[in-house]
RNA sequence: GGCGCUAUCGUCUAGGGGUUAGGACGUGAGAUUCUCAAUCUUAAAACCCGGGUUCGAUUCCCGGUAGCGCUACCA
């Protein structure tokens, strides 16, 4: 039987970083194993689907980088769909609900109250009638028939959560077919499954309760029912899910891409929430990930992505983890790589810089940022003409005071002109300088690289002067 | 409310009937250094509670509690 699976995201809002882990996940199992992976749009909820999304879900895939091996649309299969949905009723396996659609029912006050199975005038309607009414065109809703024997269970086994089972009659009637005709999720999902043969379904474990319906549809179908894995859910610091109205940004993969992640740690750190390879390794390649994967090793509870809500800075808004895999892959980075990402970063920005130029800065910023954003904050005055103002106060080394700043720029001033600015002759030149003044070195360099960058954290003073030049 | 799933440092996790409960991020201290980083060393930090089973449970079983999910003619 050959192996494969899907990755089935609805467009009803931007890439969820969630649903981007269940894309990761499935994308690592497929290419481990060598099985088929397939993107399903599935879009059958015409009212919330929006174009939008359905560009930011491509979009954020395209950033990560990870290709699939078939597409399908679910609003192109809705055929199928409707035919899988009257095999189910020809079997008698599902009935149609004439009760008027509740409307206005907004919230779920009504089911969560009390436990709605079945409405049993319309579960036990006989054809004829059910056939009489649906001639005169009065619109109905097709249900699933549940088996309502006490004894009856539904089970399957789960490859991360195990054996599962649960009576049947605990489960509702569920819809399969709307009264507008349009197939319902559970309905078009494993029709589709079915038709596509899918061997291993990976999704996330918000739909582990759904699965005994799915099983019932497979069942009912004729179909195999196929291996699920269902992965623990990412959330946010207070426990709630992640949501875009709630949490901000953070939930969406565009804003790890804007920020300056680089795909690969962003699924390196992705993979880390509910999976471990159970080797105390961290810090993995995404060739390293696909050797590593497995299903075993995936984790029942669900996983905290630790950011901060109002975030005072661009790292605060991420997972800290996050952000410290991010420097570390950016250091495993060739220098020309990162330059070359550092380059299209500054240019957006506004800044016209030269990738010579960017060449030389790289090695200098490497080591001190950990988002590529961060190259405009750490990196500022090597793309500007006039550095902006800051406070004078800055220049005073330490143990010293505004008068030895003063000395040592105004002897700067008189020994740089006649220097070379290569490090070793600026190295020299420099700390000669300092002796002569009777001041530490650093007590020295604090003032001039202040008046160089603007700042006191910077790289080291030679390097900085090479790069920037004489003029 | 019903049904289901889950529970190890602040966070991500390893482990598993007898361990000094391991690693990582983050945090503190130190080393190095022209500052900041990077790097290295080091410290603090966890088995939800109660019952069983057992010579011995954090680990197995049961119950509780808490969190999460499903309970739509959403997906």
């Amino acid at each position: 039987m050959s192996l494969r699976v899907r990755f089935a995201p609805s467009p009803t809002g931007f890439l969820h970083v969630g649903s981007a882990r269940t894309f990761i996940f499935n994308w690592l199992f497929a290419r481990r194993v060598g099985a088929t992976m397939i993107f399903r749009l599935d879009d059958t909820d015409v009212e919330r689907n929006t174009q939008q999304s359905v560009d930011s879900i491509f979009e954020g895939l395209k950033w990560l980088g990870l290709t699939w091996d078939e597409e399908y649309k679910q609003s192109e299969r809705l055929d199928l769909h409707r035919a899988a949905a009257d095999a189910i009723f020809q079997k008698g396996m599902a009935y149609r609900d004439f009760t008027p659609a509740r409307e206005g029912d907004t919230e779920k006050s009504g089911a969560a109250q009390g436990t709605w199975l079945f409405n049993a005038d319309m579960r036990n309607m006989s054809r004829e009638e059910s056939d009489r009414r649906a001639a005169t065109g009065e619109p109905f809703a097709l249900r699933f028939k549940v088996p309502r024997n006490i004894d009856r269970t539904v089970s399957f086994k789960d490859a991360v959560y195990g054996e599962n089972s649960k009576l049947s009659a605990d489960i509702e009637d569920f819809a399969l077919l709307r009264s507008d005709n349009m197939p319902t999720y559970h309905l078009s999902s494993c029709a589709d499954d079915a038709d596509m043969k899918i061997s291993h379904i990976i999704r996330g474990q918000d739909h582990l309760s759904n699965t005994y319906k799915h099983v019932l549809i497979f069942e009912a179908l004729g179909a195999e029912v196929p291996t699920f894995a269902h992965l623990p859910l990412l959330v946010a610091p207070d426990g709630a899910k992640l949501s875009k109205r709630k949490h901000g940004p953070v939930v969406s993969v565009t804003t790890y891409r804007d920020a300056g992640f680089l795909p690969e740690a962003f699924i390196n750190f992705l993979c880390l929430l509910g999976w471990s390879p159970k080797n105390d390794k961290e810090f993995m390649s995404i060739t390293e990930l696909k050797e590593l994967f497995t299903l075993e090793g995936i984790n029942r509870a669900n996983a905290v992505i630790n950011f901060k809500e109002p975030a005072a800075t661009l790292e605060e808004a991420f997972d800290p983890k996050a952000v410290w895999l991010n420097g570390e892959h950016l250091r495993a980075l060739p220098m020309e790589e990162l330059s070359a990402k550092l380059l299209g970063v500054v240019r957006e920005a506004g800044f016209d810089v030269s990738p010579e130029k960017m060449a030389k800065i790289t090695p200098l910023v490497r080591e001190r940022i950990r988002l590529l954003k961060e190259v405009l904050t750490v990196g500022d005055f090597f793309f500007v003409d006039q550095l902006p103002d800051y406070d004078v106060n800055e220049l005073i080394p330490q143990k010293g005071d505004l008068a030895m700043a003063r000395k040592s720029l105004e002897k700067a001033r008189e020994v740089l002109p006649n220097v070379e600015f290569k490090h070793d002759p600026l190295d020299q030149s420099l700390r000669a300088a300092a002796q002569e003044l009777a001041l530490k070195a650093g007590q020295m360099f604090q003032p001039i690289r202040v008046a160089v960058c603007g700042k006191k954290n910077a790289p080291p003073l030679f390097e900085t002067l090479e790069v920037l030049g004489k003029e």
